[in-house]
DNA sequence: ATAGGGTTAG
């Protein structure tokens, strides 16, 4: 199988064939395209350009054949996409030469090899209309030369010009499928990409992990997943890309039994887990609460790069384990690694799960001052919700304003979300004056004003706010809380029936409820948005997705197993205390993944400390 | 001898 991405190493006999055709004009062909061939499959473009160099100066017959030509307009094209050029100094001039005189030796016409490697050069380059009016001269068109234009297109996002070669082509491969579902992967358009796949015939791991993937992206990771499954069934052998994108789909849906399942798979297999494969391995165990064995592939992995250093960052953050984040920093630091943007982020949020106030602004000064890298805007989010947070509110506020940033919406819910926590009434209005004009439709703070209204028992604010929700017609997202059972995702809704077992979830729900009742448990009615009686507002907060999923999950589990909840909004207040006396009621660790960290129950305590 | 799929963020 041919090497991709990481390259062929540069044999010696190539070294020395290159130093041979520095030194003499009489070196054959062979030669040339050889050498030239060995720098390509190197990913040493600029090499290969420097043997071109030499050529066209001392030797230029050599390139008088269709071999050498086209392997120097690749050379073209490789340094080209190396070394992105500006549209304004976009004609490469190497290439308009080897154009030229593809154009005078007859070549460009005669040979398709030549004429591929021009569209390709020009694409490459960044010159379309170049590539295009290449393939429409060329004298005749194979698969081949089709494909290469309509890669060009999609890797220039403009997947409809694609498709009208594609309906234009006599023959197609199942290279020129694969491209064009990728092609409206990438351009977000999951039902074209489906389409394509669907007439897909023959399909390979190609076109299975680009459907795969145009689903994780598109955040329909139930139905990559189901994709995984029928890749399976077709027996079509999965790779190292293909793992990557079901993992990604699992860690967005906090699969773990099936993220697990797809890790042993690699073992049984003996699949080479490269850099990104392991990455993607680290950052699905910790997306889906299982951080210890996130750690143990961590430490297996005999390369890591930045970005599996700041995955796992962030996941130790996430998960409040704040301290250890930042000692793996410092051990990053200290192998002489450069962290970037998001390598910060993690170690922000580190500082912010655990409130680590002065360490997070001596972090924050550090990133411009010692490692190189500007802070952007988000940044300043984590900063604001460092302050905020821990109690700074004023100073959040300050630093907003003076913040060479103009505050996005962002900010100001990060700083809405402190006033939360700290009944800050004034501040939080003015957060929410912004965030009308910046995001209105999103629901997410009006609840969370409300909640603050309610906090400091202003019931007109909690009134003003139910009005505004209706007159504005802020659709509200609905939460969604999901549990894995036999390898299979169970999604429940807030007051959800639909689920096959409905009766007897609701009958445990029942009792759940009795026994919190009996252990302590208050529902917090003045959470409730919609304008209910006392008793529709108890039962509404009972039949929050989270305590169905947890229902569901006690129902289906072995006693004393962990449950492993996934909520796609913020934990809410009332299901937070509620779910601390059922980790203490049933004796049950409990790992709740919400849209912003995770929450381990056990023994009646959260490890968030009711900080989040 | 030339073409197609992948990872980190509040």
């Amino acid at each position: 199988m041919r090497a991709r991405g990481g390259a062929a190493a540069v044999r010696p006999e190539h070294l020395a064939a290159h130093a041979r055709l520095v030194k003499s004009a009489d070196a054959d062909a062979f030669l040339v395209t050889s050498v030239m061939r060995a720098y390509l499959r190197a990913s040493l473009p600029l090499q290969a350009l420097l043997v071109l160099r030499g050529l066209l100066t001392r030797a230029p017959r050599l390139l008088a054949n269709s071999f050498s030509l086209s392997l120097a307009l690749q050379a073209c094209a490789a340094s080209a996409a190396a070394i992105p050029l500006r549209a304004a100094t976009a004609t490469p001039p190497l290439g308009a030469s080897l154009h030229a005189r593809a154009l005078k030796s007859g070549f460009a016409a005669a040979d398709i090899f030549v004429r591929t490697a021009l569209v390709e050069m020009y694409a490459k380059a960044g010159r379309a209309e170049l590539a295009r009016a290449a393939f429409d001269e060329a004298p005749r068109r194979d698969v081949f030369l089709c494909n290469v234009m309509l890669a060009a297109y999609v890797s220039r996002g403009e997947v409809a010009e694609a498709r009208t070669v594609f309906d234009g082509m006599r023959d197609r491969d199942l290279v020129s499928w694969n491209t064009m579902i990728h092609g409206y992967a990438v351009s977000g358009d999951v039902g074209m990409a489906r389409e394509i796949f669907d007439g897909t015939a023959d399909r390979d791991a190609f076109s299975w992990s680009s459907m795969i993937s145009a689903y994780a992206k598109g955040r329909r990771s139930k139905e990559a997943l189901e994709l995984w499954r029928e890749m399976r069934v077709a027996g079509v052998a999965p790779d190292c890309i293909t793992m990557v994108s079901v993992l990604s789909a699992c860690s967005d849906m906090g699969a773990l039994a099936i993220g697990a399942e797809v890790h042993q798979f690699v073992e049984r297999n003996r699949v080479e887990v490269d850099v990104k494969l392991g990455t993607a391995l680290v950052d699905m165990y910790a997306k889906c609460g299982d951080i210890d064995n996130s750690l143990k592939v961590f430490r297996a992995m005999p390369v890591k790069d930045v970005l599996t250093w700041s995955s796992t960052i962030i996941g130790l953050a996430n998960h409040g384990l704040g301290h250890d984040a930042l000692s793996l920093f410092s051990e990053m630091i200290s192998q002489g690694l450069q962290p970037n943007e998001i390598t910060f982020i993690g170690v922000l949020i580190a500082c912010t799960h655990v409130g680590l106030v002065s360490d997070g602004k001596k972090y924050f000064s550090s990133m411009s001052d010692i490692h190189g890298v500007a802070p952007r805007i988000e940044h300043y989010g984590c900063m604001v919700d460092l302050l905020g947070r821990a109690g700074h509110v004023e100073e959040a506020m300050e630093l907003i304003r003076s913040m060479p940033f103009e505050p996005d919406a962002v900010i100001w819910r990060a700083l809405l979300g402190a006033c939360r926590i700290h009944k800050n009434v004034e501040i939080a209005e003015e957060a929410m004056a912004r965030l009308r004009v910046l995001d209105p439709l999103a629901d997410g703070h009006y609840v969370l004003l409300s909640n603050i209204y309610a906090q400091a028992n202003s019931w007109e604010g909690v009134a003003e706010m139910r009005k505004t929700i209706r007159r504005e017609n802020i659709q509200r997202v609905p939460g969604r809380s999901s549990i894995e059972w036999e390898n299979t995702v169970h999604e429940f809704v807030s007051g959800d029936r639909s689920h096959p077992r409905f009766g007897e979830i609701y009958k445990m729900l029942e009792e759940m409820m009795d026994r919190l009742k009996q252990a302590g448990y208050r529902p917090m009615t003045s959470l409730v948005l919609q304008d209910i009686d006392e008793e529709a507002k108890k039962q509404a907060l009972a039949e929050h997705s989270e305590k169905l999923a947890i229902a569901f999950g006690l129902l289906t589990t072995p006693a004393r197993s962990t449950l492993r909840i996934t909520k796609n909004l913020r934990a809410c207040e009332d299901c937070h205390s509620a779910i601390k006396l059922i980790s203490l009621v049933y004796d049950r660790k409990l790992v709740v993944r919400d849209r912003n960290r995770f929450h381990h129950f056990s023994e009646g305590q959260c490890s968030c400390k009711d900080y989040w």
